[in-house]
DNA sequence: AGCTACATACCAACTGGTCGGTATGGATAA
DNA sequence: TTATCCATACCGACCAGTTGGTATGTAGCT
């Protein structure tokens, strides 16, 4: 009976996060995990020496998952196509892909929660949020720069600004699809982010209208 | 001493929904907030019945002053210029004009951080989220639907989608800007937003180029 | 007087966290 | 093989502090 402490500690964890995606840190109290699990105090506070702990935890396996689609991700897209801007394409294609798939059962992001209840956690904990969306700016950013060193863009835009536009349409579109109840939102809002850097990389041909100088 | 009521409960809602945007609804108990506005348990109690009548009233005074902003700006883009297009363009500016303005002293919004505590809060303040947001779907996305009938845009679109879009990017906005504490980070966003815009629009004339995998 | 606008004192419930104890099972040695 | 030992895993009663909320009083205005 009293064997498995990884089983136990990660049982607690997937009860933990579920719950305080759902409703905030303050607001999942450490009993109501336990009722969730069936364990006690004990259990609890053997695995996690305080409930602060529990939400490192969660944030430190959260982002290595994150980090860790990220990257895979991206090497998806790179062994699927040749050309950068494709990669590019393709990449945000999986993500698109993958959300559909997994669909209601992640109905949340640990980085948004957490922001919204910034004051509860301590600076590491701040630290893992901050450098796991480094991680999206900077590594889909060289990727979207080295496609747009491939392919000048129609309009000038930033690599960096564009890669957090990922990322931002991602959070924002949870936002609303709660609030509406509308999970599919997510992926039409993607589907404008592609549209967007489809158009920029003149994927979609673009040219300019009044000043009529960017001519192709 | 004991005079201006209305002045009060003015005073409780403002320190409130600042502690409530810094720190989540469940992190911000009532003791802190009358330690904020020196007042007393009595006073606070008097004007609301109870925490969550607080959280409602919030709710209805921040959704209030969302849909004023939204109608008004509508209405300076529309004085401002006759193109629907134009129209929509000019009300993103105005909107980015009114974020650089207003700044830091928005760091947030009540609609996600209330979505981030949900089951803290009862229907009718749910339903008032629902409905602000609704509001912009649907007057921004009339508005945008106009544009799309005067100018036919280059890819197809959803006019609801893309006033969703709006919504989606400020509230995404919202989070990495805390995250990184960039506030400029809203601005680009939002400025990445209008270019999209512009280019479905052919405000920026565009050109399918292969078989072009535009999906709609 | 009576109503509004507060202050003060207080309470029951819940919070995160502690602590002494028990059960299990593997290593060790007889 | 089996008796001993001990670390790990877990239990559940308990604690102090904080929470939202109430009851009662009072000062000022009309």
């Amino acid at each position: 009976m009293a064997r498995d402490g990884a089983a136990t500690r990660a049982l607690i964890m997937d009860a933990a996060q579920k719950l305080i995606l759902r409703h905030g840190f303050a607001a999942t109290s450490v009993e109501a995990v336990l009722e969730q699990t069936g364990l006690t105090k004990g259990a609890f506070f053997h695995h996690f020496p305080s409930k602060n702990d529990l939400a490192r935890a969660l944030m430190e396996r959260f982002a290595e998952q994150d980090e860790t689609t990220l990257r895979s991700t991206l090497e998806r897209a790179e062994r699927l196509t040749k050309d950068p801007v494709q990669q590019v394409l393709v990449f945000v294609g999986l993500l698109e892909e993958m959300m559909e798939q997994s669909g209601n059962s992640n109905p949340g992001c640990l980085y948004a929660t957490y922001s919204y209840e910034a004051q509860l956690f301590d600076d590491e904990t701040h630290e893992l949020i901050k450098k796991a969306l480094l991680a999206w700016r900077e590594e889909l950013g060289a990727k979207i720069r080295q496609a747009l060193e491939h392919r000048p863009p129609r309009i000038p835009v930033n690599a960096e600004e564009l890669a957090d536009g990922l990322t931002v349409v991602i959070e924002g579109a949870y936002v609303l699809s709660r609030a509406f109840k509308e999970p599919k939102l997510v992926l039409d809002q993607l589907r404008h982010y592609r549209n967007y850097l489809e158009m920029v990389f003149g994927e979609v041909r673009v040219e300019m209208d009044v000043p009529a100088s960017v001519s192709s």
